[in-house]
DNA sequence: GTGAAATATTGATTTAGATCAAAGTTGATT
DNA sequence: AATCAACTTTGATCTAAATCAATATTTCAC
């Protein structure tokens, strides 16, 4: 008969280790890891996975689904910051001062890997991929932000869509999903609130890109037609 | 004869020790980092640096200045990301890929304290206070940049333009300066960018604000005159 | 100190996207 | 399968900010 080997390392056998935390880890560290983690918790479509003021006890790593995180205004606007894939972390706005400052909603029902933030802290300062790895993580999320930025001050409206949907499509690509057949979960207005827009806006020149062959859109499902097209509206007004 | 004590230490004796990323460490700590870095390296108003592409070599801290940092998309445009005073950390958005996908300009003749990033990580697995320090930074950076894209998604002219005042103004109080008597370094283009505004557009506003009797303006020397209301502008339309 | 270049202000006009409004469409729930 | 609520599309109109344009002012190099 053959022994099973690391029955209990649930990250070590996760499809997805390669894009997740544990990125680059030797088995024996996974396995380390994994003893401190609550793995694939259930989030139903429409749930707080943490909200803003809640006190910083864990991170979070999307397993399956996908989330849409806010911050809210003192005057009840609200700023979609992204919307997160499987392997994302969520949670790193919260580090700076102990609470979260921002609202996670389950766009799909999902489910989630939970570390607790202190005995991450711990696992860092044993493990110093892990700390190498963090670090990026964390800077990765500052170059996207700075990129958001570029978007939401310089960009205009068919730009900003543009961009927006060859982002989705690359990130769907490097999840072993179809680059052209993407399958929104997010509505126009969440689209909109992300993008500086309001949601008419972007039904309008979704609209558009379909009369103009770019796309084909049947509600929250677009195909993206011509990529290289799509690419140029980018990059010219 | 008095003998001195820790002539070596740089950082030791810096009066923004503790806005800086030594906040918070021992003494002896702090002697120790203070070896691998090169202290208050003088660059001049307009110069860069580092720029996007370049290899991450070091983080840089502001010792006396301001900078600001800005990304270039393909088309030309670009985005200014940040204004930086003093006891802050350039670099970060490096981390990622290792190289730098950013410009960092001087506005004014000032001088940085540099720390090679190997070393710093090094260090970083051997202070478990400085890697904690470390992950705050890199988070506020996040947060900060978040807020910033509340300001560019959703905010008119006037609310960024008063977000924009009343936030250097926090800024240079929290560094002993005075919070009414701003004096900008950044010319009203630089504005305009970083808020996602036209330059004429940000002067016709400053000038509002002076008609208004909220603030007054002689060039790049602006007096915050009523903190309150400008503090309401924020608010509401 | 002088002149040129860079920066800033103000006015007139235009326009991209917001707002207001009215149907459609989708999908969840009973 | 019917119903209701949430979401989406499309059209007409409005408006905040952009753009175009003409001076004014500041700054810096010489």
């Amino acid at each position: 008969m053959v022994k099973p080997i690391e029955l209990k390392s649930v990250c070590g056998c996760c499809t997805i280790r390669e894009r997740c935390l544990p990125a680059g880890l030797s088995d024996e560290e996974v396995l380390v890891i994994d003893q401190y983690m609550e793995h694939r918790l259930p989030v139903k479509k429409g749930e707080l996975l943490y909200s803003q003021g809640d006190p910083l006890e864990a991170l979070f790593a999307i397993s399956t689904g996908s989330f849409k995180t806010l911050i809210l205004h003192e005057d009840g606007r609200s700023q979609i910051t992204g919307f997160q894939l499987s392997g994302e972390i969520m949670g790193l706005d919260a580090i700076s001062n102990e609470r979260h400052v921002s609202d996670a909603m389950a766009l799909e029902d999902s489910t989630v890997c939970k570390i607790p933030y202190d005995s991450f802290e711990e696992l860092e300062s044993e493990m110093s991929r892990l700390q190498h790895n963090f670090n990026k993580t964390l800077s990765s999320e500052i170059v996207k932000d700075h990129n958001l930025m570029l978007l939401l001050g310089s960009m205009r409206a068919e730009e900003k869509m543009a961009a927006f949907l060859i982002n989705l499509s690359q990130r769907f690509h490097a999840r072993q999903q179809s680059a052209s057949e993407l399958v929104l979960r997010m509505t126009r207005e969440d689209m909109g609130n992300y993008l500086g827009l309001k949601l008419e806006t972007v039904s309008r020149i979704l609209s558009r890109f379909a009369d103009e062959g770019l796309i084909s859109v049947q509600g929250r499902h677009i195909t993206l037609i011509d990529e290289k097209k799509l690419h140029s509206v980018t990059i010219s007004a």
